[in-house]
DNA sequence: TTGAAAGCGCTAACAA
DNA sequence: TTGTTAGCGCTTTCAA
């Protein structure tokens, strides 16, 4: 049986009131009877309870994690912005994976609620939030990263996706080429939306007419960045550039250039939506839209802490990141 | 104030004994009464407080993970293992990040007995687990992942790391090549170590003298990787195979490589531990010891949640997980 | 500045 | 088969 605020106080010849104030640093305290619980704390090897705390003060200090996927780079640097945050906050976390299921993200967002969470952290995997309401319901606050849902408002980090793409795309068409494919993702998340728009809205600025041909959806898993870029490289003229709008997509892509013997200078310069450690080396590279992953995390910590111990009820409030442009080479 | 069992017994007219049988899914209650509770349980919208059931039952269902670093590819690939296992026999995951620091580790060890987590999955970031023993002084049971320490002793799942080098690197001597270069990670950490008597035992097989120009260590990190390499190629005689010990270091060398010119055919093959995506299209690699990573992750929950609800005193418990050599090609 | 005591929501003897 | 009740370890009034 684990030492309790009673034997601290038994110890020390205290009450367990005054055993509590000490360990919650209150003040108003002599600190002759500050030190004598200090030294019975340290004497008998004294530890928190925390379970114990959270039943009474009902905070559990906790926040969860709701994340599509776990062994997923993106999505754990963000975590990892978040843990980081969190932790110099005094707050653990808990990592729910959903494999992308809308399903699974109605379950762990139940299952936060009986851990008695104090705020939870959403990537969404799909245009659907409605489930999440049961969160806020229970009175436990939510924050959106990196992407948004339709149907349920939260506050949320993203990153000014639509501009990031913009500014790529259109850069490019800048220089030589007026001839850009673009491989997207789902039209249900926000972000593979905000990034087609961008392309359009830079093609638009250029008048260029959208070539239907060039324009392929894909899920940003790598293997449909294989199957696209094969796609596109069967064209009869395939285009001069091809912007890919994420990293797993984009090393798709680029596998299927390599397996196929397309070297930089006979295959169409890549642009891309986040960085790619090996991409810009290969030399297959244009332009790259970096975006701050680790930021969107512990934005999202920040902002989800002020909810937790600040006001709930001011409206709700998107951060929105900016992007980077990299510039790789040209032809 | 969320509904309690009270609400719900008064609702269904029977005590909270009588409710909480029924949430405990206990035999020994008349469908009747069983039926009534469990209306007045959807009707009230009751949930469980796992805070108030953990205090009185002394088990929070929830587990810990410290890791050196959660934003890495293979260490999330060995979370998702353990999540998807634990999951299913309901316990929650929380993620603790060290940083590749021992003090992080005492730190957060430290924070999970305050959480009352029922058992402590580890990954440790160094050759001394000492200031683990916290953890199971508390009465709580600890399984090492991936690598072990020096001075602590727990039930562990690790990879036959030895055999796996030795297999490739034996394979690679069967065939043309004597010359084979190792890069290899610090002694500091178990895996490392084992990786390199795997080296050392092949040549030795062979009748090979160990060449000490030929054996690099690094830290696991694709710089290193990147470093190491280079000084390889810099030999007077470079190679003809260079053995990597880890994937992030793999990629280090591949990056150097390209970014230098050296084609697949005018550099050393690359044999190396973890698979990495990229490295066998490229047409560096030779051959790779694959390991199965989700397993390291999903056999540690499994031995952890058999000491949580089984026999404790049982003697510790290692399983050695076997690798898979995967032949790319030879030159 | 300190202590007494109630109670957070649940489970588990024990009694009926 | 069900109910009564004590108590898990802590915080927090309220009173002294």
């Amino acid at each position: 049986m684990a030492v309790t605020i009673k034997d601290v106080a038994e110890l020390a010849g205290v009450s367990t009131a005054t055993v509590s104030r000490v360990i919650n640093n209150e003040k108003g305290i002599k600190q002759v009877t500050r030190s004598r619980v200090l030294e019975a704390i340290s004497k008998s090897g004294y530890r928190v309870n925390t379970i114990a705390r959270s039943l009474k003060t009902r905070r559990s200090k906790t926040i969860g994690l709701i994340t599509p996927e776990i062994a997923n780079d993106f999505f754990m640097n963000i975590a990892r912005g978040t843990e980081e945050h969190l932790e110099k906050s005094g707050y653990s976390l808990i990592i729910c994976n959903t494999n992308e299921s809308v399903n699974e993200e109605a379950r762990r967002a139940e299952l936060l609620i009986e851990k008695s969470v104090d705020g939870v952290i959403i990537i969404p995997s799909s245009n659907s939030g409605s489930h999440f309401k049961i969160l806020t319901d229970a009175g436990i606050p939510v924050v959106f990263a990196d992407r948004l849902t339709e149907d349920f408002e939260a506050d949320s980090v993203v990153v000014d996706n639509q501009k990031g793409v913009y500014l790529a795309v259109s850069y490019l068409l800048a220089r030589d080429c007026n001839n850009i494919a673009f491989i997207g993702g789902s039209s249900e998340l926000s972000n593979a939306r905000e990034r087609y728009k961008g392309y359009l809205q830079a093609l638009e600025e250029f008048n260029i007419r959208k070539d239907d041909s060039l324009v392929l959806i894909g899920d940003f898993h790598v293997d449909s960045g294989f199957k696209l870029m094969k796609k596109i490289m069967e064209l009869q003229t395939p285009p001069e550039q091809v912007f890919i709008a994420n990293d797993f997509m984009h090393m798709g892509a680029i596998k299927y250039l390599i397996a196929n013997g397309y070297k930089p200078d006979n295959s169409p310069r890549i642009g891309s939506f986040d960085d790619l450690e090996l991409s810009s080396i290969l030399g297959y590279a244009s332009v790259t839209v970096a975006q701050p992953v680790k930021e969107i995390g512990s934005k999202a910590a920040e902002l989800l802490i002020k909810r937790i111990e600040g006001d709930r009820s001011k409206p709700y409030k998107t951060v929105q990141l900016q992007t980077d442009l990299k510039i790789s080479r040209m032809r």
